[in-house]
DNA sequence: CAATTGCCGTACAGGGGTGTACGGTCTTTT
DNA sequence: AAAAGACCGTACACCCCTGTACGGCAATTG
């Protein structure tokens, strides 16, 4: 269990756990090192510099949190069953990470450009399953702009306060989220 | 014109500019008294800290760009009006002084405490004109929150990308807005 | 016309981070 | 068993910022 040395997925590991917890600026050789228990002496090892780290850290995050939940919603055939699941995630737990790398992209070009893909991205499938759903092109591209502001919004304030809501104001604010934003079949 | 010497107003005025180019970071001693051209033994004449500063540079938007445009909006007497006027004012050029802030609530505690007054003011005065439209209160506090995060996640996704919409897209976009959000009389 | 007062420059001490150059010490391979 | 490789510690030079102490100078003010 006590893995005797450090490889580079520990302290991408590691990264993620820092970015949560502390933001981008944790994200670092030596506080890294330090909640790892060892000197920076092992990180230039396995990483070239801070920027590399933190490059690895926002891939890793686009990977398994931002593309794998895209590919998961758009698994689901129904275009009104898909909006709908989204304004359930919408008002789920914010998503931590998302919010610390929102917070970064003017310091962290990295940050800055997985952000964007990310984002594009999701304004792509939700404009695709509003336009399946008989939106115009226009107004789908309205609408998604809208739906997807609304979740990056709540995901911000959330964050900020998560005891604002609590599960069931989250599950009735879900609710809300359908019958305002998703169209009657 | 050339002033001889700075005064404690001028500090905040550059804290201002600095805040919007280059977010609370760039409002420190060393970065604006490179920007003023004089150095920081000005600064800790006017200020005892950087802290100060900031806390300073904070409380002048929350009065100038977060309570004077409440207070705007609040004379509106028709709440639907009222409720379109923010609907236009989303969809319009995005308040970048609030982004910046918005950025820095993990950091600094001046600009987290200010944005959550001023998030809790909108709320309020949202949730206000939706309760004036007939919506009940849990209703409109659902509702408030939805039109509030819709503005926060533009504003983040249009300061990230200015060009992302023409002003023709951001009117189409306000209409749309006014369709989806705001209550029919 | 002297004496404050207001504003600014300079110099120092320190904190926290980065990268680099080495040297060790285990572990694996041959 | 010796060599090679993977991992980590240490020490150094550097950057960029903070805060403090002090000294100078210009513009009032008495």
């Amino acid at each position: 269990m006590a893995q005797r040395t450090l490889d580079r997925e520990d302290w991408i590991d590691a990264g993620l756990t820092a970015l949560e917890a502390g933001g981008t600026e944790a994200v670092a050789a030596l506080p890294l090192a330090r909640a790892l228990g060892v000197t920076r002496g092992s990180f230039y090892w396995h990483f070239a510099s801070r920027e590399e780290l933190l490059e690895a850290v926002v891939a890793r995050w686009e990977r398994d949190h931002s593309d794998a939940v895209l590919d998961a919603l758009e698994s689901i055939t129904d275009p009104w069953e898909r909006l709908r699941a989204l304004c359930e995630r919408a008002a789920s737990k914010p998503p931590s990470l998302f919010i610390r790398l929102l917070e970064a992209t003017d310091r962290e070009p990295a940050a800055r450009e997985a952000i964007q893909r990310s984002s594009e991205r999701r304004l792509a499938v939700i404009g695709r399953a509003c336009r399946e759903t008989g939106m115009t092109p226009a107004v789908a591209r309205r609408h998604a702009l809208l739906m997807y502001s609304a979740y990056v919004g709540l995901a911000r304030l959330l964050d900020e306060e998560p005891g604002r809501m609590t599960p069931r104001e989250r599950a009735a604010y879900a609710r809300h989220l359908v019958v305002t934003l998703v169209p009657s079949e």
